[in-house]
DNA sequence: CGGCTGACTCTGG
DNA sequence: TCCAGAGCCAGCC
């Protein structure tokens, strides 16, 4: 399998990553840093920031890209997190008492 | 072309 | 559980 183009820029080949977790799955972001490959974990992070701003994150899943300790980022101004959390639950993901997520068991 | 920005991870206390 | 510091790198003014 040859490499992700190389013509795509990172934030692409980290976008077509987050499209490949399936519902009611969730993922972190160092987990796409490594499938990616030869990027930093902050990297998806950026890459994730500028979804609004990109036409080619209109269909990326970015809910299901979590921290790695299984919680959800405070981003935005605050909502976006609560969002992010409505969403997953909607596809079944369950958060504990203290909001996070088990990644043994929905982890990708 | 220089500088700023940012939704992370890991280790240690 | 919370906090701080260091490493990380592409994209956008």
């Amino acid at each position: 399998m040859l490499p992700q183009d190389p013509e795509r820029s990172l934030y692409q080949r980290i976008y077509d990553v987050v499209r490949h977790v399936p519902s009611g799955r969730v993922t972190t972001y160092g987990r796409v840093a490594r499938i990616v490959g030869g990027i930093s974990a902050q990297m998806v992070g950026f890459a994730l920031a500028a979804l609004p701003n990109r036409p080619d994150g209109a269909d990326v899943p970015w809910q299901r890209v979590i921290n790695a300790q299984g919680r959800v980022s405070p981003h935005g101004y605050g909502f976006g997190t609560v969002i992010q959390k409505e969403l997953l639950e909607g596809e079944g993901i369950v958060f504990d008492a203290e909001g996070r997520v088990d990644l043994e068991q929905f982890g990708w």
